[in-house]
DNA sequence: CTAGGGTTAG
């Protein structure tokens, strides 16, 4: 841009003026639209020395290019220099209004006007659509006394924006049988309508109507053909339009380059992005946002900022993508000087930008930050309130959650399901149940993400039979083929001890991931089908994809421990960093000394304990302690009772309980009353067995040493009678 | 060679 301006300035206008003004108009028009304020403004500058600034159509170019840039002062300083009310001024001015959402003032604009015109009717009707005030946009639609093609495709495009698809179409149909003909950019927005209402055959009864029309080799009206075969799925149909194509543009190289990303192969889309003759801001952006969903964030962090050093300025969706992809590597100081700089172009504003911003700095655990963002937004719709929302949701803070909750103008869905979330976070998990009601009785429904808190909920709480009924939603609103769905539903079974239907679910799942398979393995080991989840673990390694986290391994190696297979065991702790690349956790480990030590391979158990890399967790002491007590080892449990003593000083009072266990079967009871001692002197007290029954969707909650249940009367009767019955059978 | 409508991504 910069060099053109410069070749303009070197041109002399006496020797060409023609093509002097002509090219300043050219220049100003493309300044209107991509260019800078600064650039304007040094163009202005210039045409004022020139004595061309009193031109009719430059004055008008300059004040377009400031209103764009909404210069407020120097567009009314060119409206003063107009004698009195000119149409095509105040036209400007409408649409700049309109662009700024002054609805107010467009109206005002438009009432006090004495003449009007086609474009002034049109500019109404497309800005209000804009605005989403489809009714009175299509008011004036009917009062319009020039109807044209333009406004005949503003109130089309207007219906369509406003996901108004049926009755767009239906105004496309009223069209067809007016005197006036649709053009390409009709066209073009009919065929969104037909892509968005997922109506395939429509798509092509219109693209038999576009041939007609004489449109066929239409770049556009192509462009459009390809995306309409793209999303019905027919990569094939769409390469046929791409290749009978006689001219193609960056659109066109841009849709091409998305289809074969859709095919997953990214070398291939990378080759034509960096083929293609001209990049606009959309095609770094698709290449940038799908690296990113394809989990290549450093590959698409430097795209982006091979794109900013080539000079092309990042759109919004380009620079909220980035964005997500540092949210996603908790990149917190990358991110801040993203923002500085979104600052500074003054971008933030933005809702996209605004949001993702938030989601940056809650995902990195910054709410305060994330909160300064959001109240910096000027005008926040649903998905500002919603990041926010989450993010205090995600950080546990849910008394800011809940009021920024009833604060909210607006809820959908989303907005439901961060609350919920957030409750299931600090598991809460009645307050889920109670949550998903309110949200049922306001008229939302329950989407993947619902389901997801709620088998969590089930989970947690092994709630079974609210689980079955769960179950039995999702089969009914057709969510069985989701892999998140499907997953917690296989977890909730395990986690409520029905490995039966566990497996069952799992088995029926089209597709698993890592996710899957982790929640089977465990669900398995944990239920003690030790055999069988490592069966499942080494199926997976043959006939999945799918890759083993930390997770899976530890129930793996919990599955080995408690099936007694030792060496099975070993061999895939000393692999995991080898073949797997995830280094052994302090729980690994443990696992590892709890499977020595059951198997009463002390000496190999006391060896490792004494290798490990990590800190021994007191729960590998303990495993040790305990199986050395069984086997009467009193040296070695004299030698890890000290050491877990040392460990327990400032820890649980599980490791006093297994001391004084320990001292008990020795027959050391001074020792044993020393412990008590000391547990009662630091308040510590076990974690109570507890147990709970569901009734009639109550939960009634009984602890080991509760002796007395009051919460329903007729169950410590039925628990009297239990344990008067035990002293009998003894 | 005066102003207004659209396509690809998010």
């Amino acid at each position: 841009m910069i060099a053109s301006l410069r070749s303009l300035l070197s041109l002399q206008p006496a020797v060409s003026f023609t093509a002097y003004v002509d090219k300043s108009l050219s220049l100003l028009k493309k300044l209107s639209t991509h260019g800078s304020l600064m650039e304007g403004a040094m163009l202005h500058g210039h045409l004022i020395k020139m004595g061309l600034s009193s031109e009719r159509y430059v004055t008008i170019k300059l004040l377009i290019l400031y209103l764009k840039h909404r210069r407020l002062r120097e567009s009314e300083h060119i409206r003063e220099a107009f004698d009195g009310f000119d149409l095509v001024v105040h036209n400007c001015f409408i649409n700049a209004n309109m662009e700024w959402g002054n609805l107010n003032e467009a109206r005002r604009l438009f009432d006090e006007m004495l003449d009007r015109n086609e474009i002034t009717w049109s500019t109404m009707i497309s800005g209000l659509m804009r605005w989403g005030k489809v009714k009175e946009s299509l008011w004036y639609f009917g009062k319009n006394p020039f109807p044209s093609v333009v406004s005949w495709t503003a109130g089309i495009t207007g219906l369509v924006q406003n996901g108004l698809n049926f009755e767009a179409l239906d105004l496309f149909r009223k069209l067809l049988r007016s005197c006036v003909k649709p053009n390409s950019m009709t066209f073009t927005s009919v065929f969104k309508a037909c892509i968005e209402m997922g109506n395939f055959r429509l798509g092509m009864s219109v693209s038999g109507l576009a041939v007609k029309a004489g449109f066929q080799h239409s770049v556009s009206i192509s462009n459009s053909l390809i995306t309409l075969f793209l999303r019905m799925g027919k990569p094939s149909l769409a390469k046929d339009v791409f290749d009978r194509m006689k001219e193609r543009d960056t659109v066109t190289w841009t849709a091409i380059l998305d289809m074969y990303i859709d095919a997953g192969d990214l070398v291939g889309a990378r080759s034509i992005f960096e083929n293609m003759l001209t990049r606009n801001e959309v095609s770094w952006s698709v290449m940038i946002s799908r690296y990113i969903q394809n989990g290549h964030h450093e590959e698409a962090l430097m795209l982006f900022s091979r794109m900013v050093r080539e000079g092309t300025k990042p759109s919004i969706s380009c620079l909220s993508s980035v964005i997500c992809a540092l949210s996603d590597l908790k990149a917190l100081h990358t991110g801040t000087n993203l923002h500085a700089h979104i600052l500074k172009v003054g971008m933030e504003t933005y809702v996209f930008i605004g949001s993702a911003l938030i989601d940056l700095y809650c995902k990195c655990g910054n709410t305060r930050e994330g909160q300064l963002v959001f109240d910096s937004i000027p005008s926040k719709n649903v998905v500002c309130w919603n990041s926010m929302i989450s993010g205090y949701s995600l950080n546990g803070q849910m008394v800011e959650a809940e009021k920024m909750f009833q604060n909210a103008p607006a809820r959908d869905n989303i907005t439901w399901n961060g609350i919920i979330s957030g409750y299931v976070e600090i598991g809460q998990f009645d307050e889920v149940f109670e949550c998903v009601n309110e949200m049922l009785l306001s008229g939302e429904v329950l989407s993947k993400s619902t389901f997801s808190s709620l088998l969590c909920a089930c989970s947690s709480t092994a709630s079974l039979e609210k689980g079955r009924n769960f179950h039995a939603k999702a089969v009914k609103l057709a969510f069985m083929g989701d892999v998140y769905v499907g997953t917690g539903l296989t977890d909730m079974y395990a986690k409520c001890g029905d490995v039966i239907s566990s497996r069952k679910v799992f088995d029926r799942m089209t597709d698993q991931n890592d996710f899957s398979w982790t929640v089977i393995i465990q669900g398995l080991a944990e239920n003690g089908f030790a055999e069988e989840a490592i069966e499942l673990f080494e199926e997976m390694e043959t006939t999945s994809s799918a890759t083993p986290n930390e997770l899976m391994l530890l129930s793996v190696l919990f599955a080995c421990s408690h099936s007694g297979m030792v060496d099975k065991g070993l061999t895939i702790f000393y692999s995991m960093e080898t073949v797997y690349g995830i280094k052994p956790s302090g729980r690994h480990c443990t696992c590892v000394v709890d499977m020595l030590s059951r198997s009463g391979r002390l000496s190999e158990a006391e060896a490792f304990i004494d290798s490990m890399h990590v800190t021994p967790e007191s729960n590998a002491w303990a495993a040790l302690l305990s199986a050395c007590t069984k086997l009467g080892n009193e040296k070695l449990a004299e030698k890890t009772a000290k050491k877990l003593l040392v460990l327990t000083e400032r820890n649980s009072a599980a490791g006093h309980v297994l001391l004084s266990n320990m001292y008990a079967s020795l027959g050391k009871w001074t020792e044993v009353l020393k412990m008590r001692k000391v547990m009662k002197e630091k308040g510590l007290k076990k974690t109570g067995g507890c147990s709970w029954v569901e009734v009639k969707s109550i939960v009634y909650s009984f602890y080991s040493e509760d002796g007395s249940n009051s919460q329903l009367p007729e169950i410590s009767q039925v628990l009297e009678l239990l344990r008067t019955e035990m002293l009998i059978v003894e």
